[in-house]
DNA sequence: CGTGGATATGGAATCGTTTCCATGGAAACG
DNA sequence: CGTTTCCATGGAAACGATTCCATATCCACG
């Protein structure tokens, strides 16, 4: 690693490093005449400012930090895709760390973002406000929290409401003669686990079908827990005709495992998934899902998070979800349909 | 951004700055006495040492950065999650970078990398070796090459062999009784692109098939490109019957397609894609895909470049690929099936 | 008791930038 | 022509850590 620094520019330029260093940051105060002997030099000898020393005198770093819970999640990966691009247009560079769904990777992570001193740092949190969350604010370090939040954390966020979505959902459901709505929770340590849960609570109730808590399978967002979702409530003695699962990859758990002992999807059961992922559409049948915007979520997230840099304190931003009906869904059927198969 | 520095923990913790380094970095010329002291006064501050200074310093940023092509491919959020939690247990943290398919935002990020010094970089790269690539030879930056090569470059990769994968996908079609295989390439200027290229080309020599060029529809290893490819292929005056998608991507693209068109899928007409998805299982009826282990890639990868870090000169890896046959190409077509359809 | 080696410590230089401050010269003004 | 203003420039001080070097203390040994 050869280190070309300032120093060679200036010299190779003939003039000292506080001229090139103003000529690289754009201060007006240089004569064309050194700001071309400058540049002349750095393309001569390819010089790379060190980020770090800049960063360190300068107190910024021009980047933010991306903190997603699970980059293999679709979701995620549209959001740290779109929030990307949206930071990059800004002149922010993003560092993507992956919490995997577990609090000490988070906490490693945020440590890290924390010590390469980015200059703002988006996160899906996970937990309560306990570790190196409460970092985030008691350093005052620009915070934006995306999809979740955690409660009691006075910090901006933008995330979906939920409610509307999964009662349409519910109501749909319900119109199609389903009384017994099998429900594949997120895990209640996140928010939207929470929120998602207790709108589905709500909906069951406004609509006057089964509060049997027995429908109701806890899983950790994550295939594996879609697939022993499904196969717990299928277990039941009486088992539900329609499934709603919380996010994309337990829906994929849960289609694996429906696949696997012969149900046919739409027509011997129902099934709604959180999230819109492209090739849910794809799917024959097609999946019924409660879609929400990823663009527009990643894209408010990086503009609130400029302006809690700026020092602004924005307003906290929720987005709507809607029911999108395709196949998975649309068939009616009868309460009591068929044998109830108990699996193994 | 209330800043805490190492001369705040040497003041409260009664030692001078040099020693509370010495502890913070593990040095055994510390008493007990002072490394219990130091140890409490961190604590009390919630002291984390600036990343920036500790780098600029000791020319050390304990991060590699990692350059993907799309994270929204499946295949390279995968390999972002090996990438990063191989590089985790090694102790370094993952910068992620997109390119998005584009050579001037691979450039973009690998200036952004190297400003920022990291200690290595992993790269799927795109394009020749004009541009920024050639800094990372010329600046003996630590880099290995992952899923993709540069002609020319001297630079450690580990790669597919697409040859065996794609010759047993033509055989298999091939023994089906297909006699016109089209195929959905990915673009000449990525090495993946080529090497496919080449390898279907070959292997449809070795069966004695049509070599009608029109059977090739160059694509850009984006979903859209496999809808054209799709559309275009369908529209020929003697239609394929048989399709295979040099990505992932493409394939979703055809399938979306093909499901517009009423095509079905294993019945009207075969369909194999390279790079396996989780969920390409679960598409009714089931995708056949061309393998290869992209947890293996990630983790050699890693490997390969600490290694390299550690000055050594590691050779190339090839990894193998291989056919799963499943429902999307295994229904037998007689080469003349029905009236050739066309599209519009 | 004096010398030597080991050990813990602090002072200061250093990494590559940015930025404050002082300076010199040119231009502008009366 | 003298004074003021402005602007480009260079020297040097930061930024926050690591690390070299010198020093002080202590123990052991002859």
């Amino acid at each position: 690693m050869v280190a070309i620094t300032i120093k060679d520019v200036a010299a190779l330029a003939g003039v000292s490093v506080a001229t090139a260093s103003r000529v690289l940051s754009g201060n007006p105060a240089t004569s064309p005449d050194s700001r071309a002997r400058v540049v002349a030099a750095v393309t001569e000898l390819d010089y790379r400012p060190n980020a770090q020393a800049r960063a360190l005198r300068s107190t910024r770093s021009d980047s933010i930090g991306l903190l997603v819970s699970d980059v293999r999640n679709p979701f995620f990966a549209d959001l740290a895709h779109t929030v990307e691009q949206a930071a990059l247009a800004a002149g922010y560079v993003t560092l993507l760390g992956n919490a995997n769904e577990r609090k000490e990777q988070q906490d490693r992570y945020l440590d890290t973002l924390i010590s390469r001193r980015v200059d703002g740092i988006i996160v899906a949190p996970l937990g309560d406000g306990s570790g190196s969350i409460r970092s985030l604010i008691t350093r005052e370090i620009p915070t934006v929290f995306v999809d979740r939040t955690v409660d009691g954390l006075d910090i901006p966020s933008v995330t979906t409401d939920s409610e509307a979505g999964i009662r349409q959902a519910v109501e749909h459901l319900a119109a199609a003669g389903h009384t017994r709505i099998g429900y594949i929770s997120g895990p209640q340590a996140t928010s939207t686990g929470r929120d998602r849960f207790a709108a589905f609570t709500r909906a069951i109730a406004g609509t006057g079908l089964s509060q049997d808590p027995e429908l109701v399978y806890f899983g950790d967002y994550q295939a594996a827990s879609g697939s022993a979702g499904v196969h717990a409530l299928l277990q039941l003695r009486r088992p539900p005709t329609a499934l709603l699962a919380a996010d994309s990859l337990m829906a994929v758990g849960a289609i694996a495992i429906l696949h696997k002992l012969g149900r046919r999807i739409g027509a011997d059961i129902a099934l709604i998934a959180f999230d819109d992922i492209e090739w849910f559409a794809l799917l024959n049948p097609a999946l019924s899902v409660i879609s929400h915007s990823v663009e527009e979520m990643g894209r408010i997230a990086v503009d609130m998070l400029l302006q809690v840099i700026d020092g602004a304190k924005p307003e906290s931003v929720v987005l709507p979800s809607e029911l999108i009906v395709r196949a998975s869904s649309s068939t009616p059927t009868s309460p009591a349909s068929g044998p109830s198969l108990r699996t193994n």
